[in-house]
Order: C-alpha cells, then sequence, then structure tokens
DNA sequence: TTGTAGGCGTTATCAG
DNA sequence: CTGATAACGCCTACAA
C-alpha cells in the first residue's frame, strides 16, 4: 500500500520476484526459456505489482512495436470499413495493434498518412491499390517496412485482393448477354485510384469485345448524391437501356434517381452495382451486383502480412468475384420504352 | 553514398549540421525555441540524412506516444464507421494516430483491448458507451489514461454523446401524435448496452407517459436479418400499427420482411428507425429516423480526448438528435387493416 | 540561444 | 537455465 504511485518496472519486478532483469524479460517473451519454476515465481511477482512492461522501451530494445498501420481512403465507404473490420480482428489478440489513417482519396494527404504511421514505428502496413508514387515504395524498400496491398490486384507488390477488370467483365457480359446494346457507365473518379479505373476499363473492354461501346460515361464522386446526379445527365438520352454503376453506393443512388424520375426498375432501365455491401439488399428492388469477398480479403491480408514481417516470403493471394443477380437486371424491352407497343 | 544501412540518429544530424543534439530536438519539438538560422542548418541536415526519429526512443524519454487508442464494437456497424472515421480526421496530422481495436460486442474482449491499447502506450483512448466494468474505469485512472465516451451520455464521466433516452421519445410521441396506440419495439441487444437499453427505456417511459405499455418487444443482434426475424413474430399480433425499432439496420430489416410479407408501409404499419445512417434514404419508403450527429460528435470526441490529454479539463458534450420524418409513417388506418371499410 | 550529460525501461549478448 | 551489463535513441533539466 506504501507504493510509489509510478509504475512497476522490470527492476521491481526481479527483485520481489529474487530473479534478474533478464530473467523476467524472457518469462514474458518466451517463457518457453524459463523453468516452470521461477517462470511461477515471476508471473506471481509480476500480478502482485500489477506490472505492464513500458511500451517505449520495449519498443526501444527490440526494435519491434507490434503496431501495424492501415491507410484506407475512408471508413465511410462500407468496403473499408468491412475489410479493416475483418483484418483487424484477423490479428493476434494482444500481439498486433492495428493503426488506421484515413487519406480521403487524396494521394499527398495518403503519402504523409504512410510516412506518419512508419514514424510511429508501425511494423507492416496494409494499404489499397497499387496506384502510387514510386518514391513511396522505394523509401518503404529502404526503411524495410513490408506492406500487403489490397482491394485490387498486380504484380508488382504482394497483395491480397481481387481483379477488378475481370469483376465487371463478367457483369458486363451478363448484361450483354440480357440483349442490351444501349449501355452506359457511372464510374467513380479513376484519377489515382485504380480500383476505379480497372472496373472502367474491364467494362470498356468486354463492351469493345461485342463491337460496341459505351452509349455515355460519367465519373463521380463516391456518394449517393453523384450516382443520382449521373444517372439523371445520362437518362438525356433515352435510348439507353442499361446503366452500369462502379460501386454499390453509385447504384444506389441511381436507383433512387431513376424512381423518382418515375422510371421502373428493372423494366425501363437496368441499374448494376459492383461489391455488394449490405445495402445492396436495401435498394427496391434489391440490387443485381458484383459480390466481393471483403471479410477473406482482410483475414488473408493479414495473414499475408503477418508472414511478411515474421520473414517469411508469403504469396499473394488473388481472391474470385461473383455476379450475384437480383431485382435490378432484366433485358430491354425497347418498344415499351418508347410507346410503341 | 556510403552511408550505414541502419537509420540516422540525432547525433548524425548534429554532427553534420554541428551542433548539440539538443539543438535538434529542439527543432524538431518546439522549433520557435531555436533562432531561424541554426533551424535551417539542423532541418538541411535532416532532410540530407533522411532522418526520422525513432518512436520507440522518444516514447522512452518523453513519455509520450501520440497515440490514441479507440474501442469500437465494430466497424460494420455505419455509426462506429463514421464517428470513428471523422475522430480521426479531426485528430492534428502528424501529431496524433489513431490504433482501433474491435470488441465485437464482447465485455471481456473490450476489456482486452483498453489494456492492449494501453499497454500499446496510448496517450488516450475513445470508448462507446458508459457501461462496463468499473475496474477498468479504476485501472484507467491509475494508470492516469484520459479518455472520452461517446454515443452516449451520462455524468460520471467525460463523453461526446447524446441523449439515446430523450432521442427516442421524441420518436415515440411523434409516432402517439400520430395516433397511434398498438406500439411494438425491436430493440438492439441492451446487456452491456446502455445505448440500446436507453432506447427501449426511452421508448417506453414516453409510452407509458400516456398510460400505454408496448404490444410487443423483442431483442436481437444487430443486422438485416434479426430485424426482419422479429417484424415477422411482432406481427403476428395483426393489433400492432406501429414498430418502433432501435436502430436504422434493424428498421431496414424489418422494412424487408414487410414488404416481402405484403404489408404495406406506412399504409398498413409504421416503422421508425434511429441513427439516421445512410441506409435511411436508400429504403422504400426511406426512413423515418432519430438523426444523431455522428460526425459532429466524432469531431468533439477528438477535441475533448485532445484536452485531457494536454491536461486541460474540457467539460463534456451533449449533441442534440432530431427527428426525421421522411416515408416511412403515417397515422394508423384500423378499418382499413382488418377490412372492416 | 545553445551545449552537456544523465536517465528513461527493455532487450539481448555473452558468460557462467 | 540464469545473471551481469551494454546498448537502444531521444529528451530535458541544468548550466553556460
Amino acid at each position: 500500500m506504501t507504493e510509489k504511485t509510478s509504475h512497476a518496472t522490470v527492476d521491481d519486478v526481479a527483485q520481489l520476484a529474487g530473479v534478474s532483469t533478464a530473467t523476467v524479460s524472457r518469462c514474458l517473451n518466451s517463457p518457453d526459456r524459463v523453468v516452470a519454476a521461477t517462470r511461477e515465481k515471476v508471473m506471481a511477482a509480476v500480478r502482485a505489482l500489477n506490472y505492464t512492461p513500458n511500451f517505449g522501451a520495449r519498443a526501444l530494445a527490440s526494435k519491434r512495436t507490434g503496431i501495424i498501420g492501415a491507410v484506407v481512403p475512408t471508413l465511410e465507404n462500407a468496403v473499408f470499413a468491412h475489410g479493416v473490420d475483418a483484418f483487424e480482428r484477423s490479428l493476434p489478440q494482444g500481439k498486433f495493434s492495428l493503426l488506421v489513417a484515413s487519406s480521403g482519396y487524396d494521394a499527398a494527404r495518403e503519402k504523409h498518412q504512410i510516412e506518419a504511421l512508419v514514424a510511429r514505428g508501425a511494423d507492416g502496413l496494409l494499404l489499397v491499390g497499387f496506384e502510387r508514387d514510386p518514391a513511396i515504395y522505394d523509401w518503404l524498400a529502404v526503411r524495410k517496412v513490408p506492406y500487403v496491398l489490397a482491394w485490387s490486384s498486380g504484380d508488382q507488390h504482394p497483395f491480397a485482393g481481387f481483379d477488378n477488370r475481370a469483376g465487371i467483365a463478367a457483369m458486363m457480359r451478363m448484361v450483354l448477354a440480357l440483349g442490351h446494346r444501349n449501355i452506359a457507365m457511372i464510374s467513380g473518379m479513376t484519377e489515382g485510384n485504380d480500383r476505379a479505373r480497372d472496373r472502367l476499363e474491364g467494362a470498356r473492354a468486354a463492351l469493345e469485345a461485342e463491337g460496341l461501346a459505351f452509349r455515355g460515361v460519367i465519373e463521380v464522386a463516391y456518394g449517393l448524391e453523384g450516382g443520382a446526379a449521373a444517372f439523371g445527365d445520362l437518362m438525356q438520352d433515352r435510348s439507353i437501356t442499361a446503366v452500369i454503376c462502379g460501386n454499390d453506393v453509385l447504384a444506389a443512388g441511381a436507383l433512387r434517381a431513376a424512381r423518382r424520375m418515375g422510371l421502373r426498375v428493372p423494366e425501363d432501365v437496368t441499374i448494376t452495382g459492383f461489391d455488394d455491401i449490405d445495402i445492396a439488399e436495401i435498394t427496391f428492388p434489391e440490387l443485381t451486383t458484383v459480390r466481393v469477398p471483403h471479410t477473406r480479403m482482410g483475414e488473408e491480408a493479414a495473414r499475408l502480412l503477418q508472414d511478411l514481417i515474421a520473414g517469411k516470403a508469403g504469396g499473394s493471394v488473388l481472391l474470385p468475384t461473383e455476379v450475384v443477380t437480383r431485382g435490378t437486371h432484366a433485358p430491354p424491352v425497347d418498344s415499351v420504352r418508347f410507346g410503341r407497343v
């Protein structure tokens, strides 16, 4: 009861347990290298003193922090919130903690965040997508900070992701198979965003494979409003029968705009999304979209990054995507749309 | 080009700049305490050597890490994802970083997470709600770790939150004013969750103030499915004309169930939510709900916590809630419902 | 305004 | 298996 107000240190524990500080340290870090009997004594002292190792000292001496950093555009996007959540849950309790930062889809800000996380001693990093200033990759290499890229795939860096091009191409082929020929797309902003760009180009490629071209393409910032506004603009051209959206939120916005414009979905126009987040099941009709295994991706990324941190070279993980057919797609019915029944 | 592979230290910088390590340290931490001329030299050396302070050493010597911890139930709940995102964005760039952990609505796990974050050197904590083992608060006090509670309000601890009871009571009064008398509620799990409990009790209190009682109350785990299932059960009693939901996701689930059951909303039944997250504008009809300033709350929590960390005793912040009337509410029309037109 | 020097609490090497 | 002891890199009185 006459303890100091400051915290107990290894020395206190060592003294109380009647051993050296080295032994205390071993008990905490590699218990198997200590005989059970001494270990008991030490742990008892640890409990008695309510001892907790000092983080700074530990980091300084061991050159490791047990902190993993993640930089995502924003947690407001459910895709990242879910992925980060799964990633964090997959980290061994007590062994690693997750430092998160958001870039707001801003490349310069992302760079700062990455530097900040490394400065905070991050042992490894989770980043979104491949596209960024090469200097960042160089810097990470010099600093020897392992990293895993997610929500995308490529061959320059370790990743746990999926093929955005292939995913949306499958959706486009489904729409084409339905008979649609006048197709438009609402894409997320592609600048500095390889996910958005790959989706746009993947869709375009699938379209061109049929000798067709988009009747319209609009890039908008992430959000319900953007999707709604773009849909309104696109529909100036009433020959369009299908609108492919770069993500579910854009699609939900388009859907709402359609309803307000008095257009029926899918009778008058087909709308498709990408990601298959929760809202895809809440819209009416429910959204036809491309499912991405966000949770699984977060888990795989965590596993992969831990391997890299441990020095085991782990290969990348390419996850599958899948077209989920719900209620917002149907064959085009031009005759009805034009009142030429 | 003949540099060591290891990183530059203060000593290297001091030497190159021709000053002492103390001056280098000052340049980095309190630049105003150094003459511009020397500062220039030092910063030049810093850049030349690509110097970054060692995190562990800095933490050890200064007893501060610049890391703030946050423990939330899950980022899959948009409410927490948005709040955490706003909180993180409000932290001064480079000065603080955010360590996040999720408890999965599990009290024991939350306790571990809190301990883990403190062990990782968190300078302060953001926690959700008031209800938790008092021992945790004691421990935090002993460790002198400042914290801010959010998404709730009370008078025992500093918080940036709102009054769940008052928020839902206002909604209940609105529903009562519409003429509803046979009302039921779908609540989130109340055990260990003061937000859910306050909402349930706030609604009950408002109901009883009118001399009425719930026609049914079901507690379900967070999720669309839970809301849908509960709605189905509740509607066994066809006299019920309004279902108050503890949050928007539950309400969205109820709405979907209603549609599948062939019930019209709001003609046949009124459904209300709480939180006003994005999905409230995506459902059809759009959801009548209680708006909570999640973003503002995150910002205020960040401000408050920084004050506490800086030693300035900041008062709590009680944010207002507001009933948002959209499309899922209407007066009861019993005669129609019972076919007694 | 700047320099000196001691200490922060652990880990890890190296004997014993 | 355990004990000394030397780093680890920075901050911060204190002194000049």
